[in-house]
DNA sequence: TCGAGCATGTAATTCGTTACATGATTGA
DNA sequence: TCAATCATGTAACGAATTACATGCTCGA
């Protein structure tokens, strides 16, 4: 039994998929056009990485039969599939997350909503606040041990990544809130708005 | 001839032993234990990035002789590597390096006081500070026009990557009047603190 | 003498990048 | 009919990750 690595790329089409059954060309135009710019977009990264993820069985592609238009493979997320997506999105949150600008811990969060709910959200929020705290303590430990003897240039570089981890930390608050507020309109208006919103 | 074309990690590493004289055991334990903590640190990433450094004649190692210990080998930055390294510090900024969370050219601004001095830096800072603006405003209208239809947990991580940003051009400008006063402090003292410092 | 830390490496594997190739469909 | 765009691929290559292997040196 392979222990099946799914890259972060794997994870970041399952995501998609799940939100909306996509083609390839579908999914390279989110990473070219949204927010989501970082991630690869080339069809030499793509196209093997869903090959890759219907081969493990987590996708499965069906070739759309719409009159006109050259044929697309349309993917949507297998059972096995989505299992694996929410395992992914329900791992505790690590120290290790923080450190590499936590695209991976960002790219969790983006999705947990639609697979795992709100709850889960406010969870993850709180755990990873915790760690960017922690982080955020050691960062300026070094930079008050360090930054005298630093070229002024890096001693800058290191203040910036201080700010972009504050911004993270203030961002937990609000989004925090965010969350509060949507459980307290969910609760008075009684399910009118459910959780996920597929379309 | 070939296009030699360096990775990351390998202007990492020319800049780090540029500052100092290392051995790659000392190279990973910046890697492991300071502020740069993004970047590989394992030894399949480390000596085989020196090797092709080394291969490339941008740095050369040489056995330290020192009575105890166990041999290290030094590295130390050649005048091609030199060169190579002045180069990449001084590419304008793109709109690319401003996208993928920037660490390109925020590794360039940390090395670049050292190299090629404070005008350089400060000039970097402004032509970054413009394309960070121009993105900034690129994601705050992705915002505007698709924050209603997204998953809130979705929308949280852009309006997060969009703080980040923000955080980015803000410290442009601390950055920016941190140089002022250096250069002001510079004049009145005549050179009494030189540019590079290699120790 | 034994373990911890210093110091350097190597091999298998996997993945992303770049660049190229192909063909279908639509509108001018 | 020609260009643009839709849509899917493939091949070569480079580089990072993980895990393993090795040997030295120092102190308890």
């Amino acid at each position: 039994m392979k222990a099946t690595t799914i890259p972060l790329l794997g994870y970041a089409l399952m995501g998609l998929v799940h939100h909306k059954p996509s083609s390839g060309y579908d999914l390279r135009k989110v990473f070219a056009e949204t927010a989501m710019g970082n991630y690869s977009s080339s069809p030499g990264a793509i196209y093997p990485g869903l090959e890759r993820l219907e081969a493990g069985g987590f996708i499965r592609g069906t070739v759309e039969e719409t009159g006109g238009m050259r044929r697309r493979r349309l993917y949507s997320l297998t059972p096995r599939g989505r299992n694996e997506l929410k395992k992914w999105l329900a791992r505790p949150v690590e120290r290790n997350d923080v450190l590499r600008d936590a695209g991976d811990a960002m790219l969790r969060f983006s999705f947990m909503d639609q697979v795992l709910g709100p709850k889960a959200c406010v969870e993850f929020l709180q755990d990873f606040r915790k760690l960017i705290a922690a982080y955020l303590g050691e960062l300026e430990a070094f930079l008050r041990k360090n930054g005298a003897d630093m070229p002024l240039s890096a001693r800058l570089a290191v203040e910036c990544g201080i700010g972009g981890y504050r911004n993270l930390y203030e961002w937990t608050a609000r989004a925090l809130s965010e969350y509060q507020n949507a459980q307290a309109t969910r609760r008075n208006s009684k399910h009118k708005t459910p959780a996920g919103g597929v379309r």
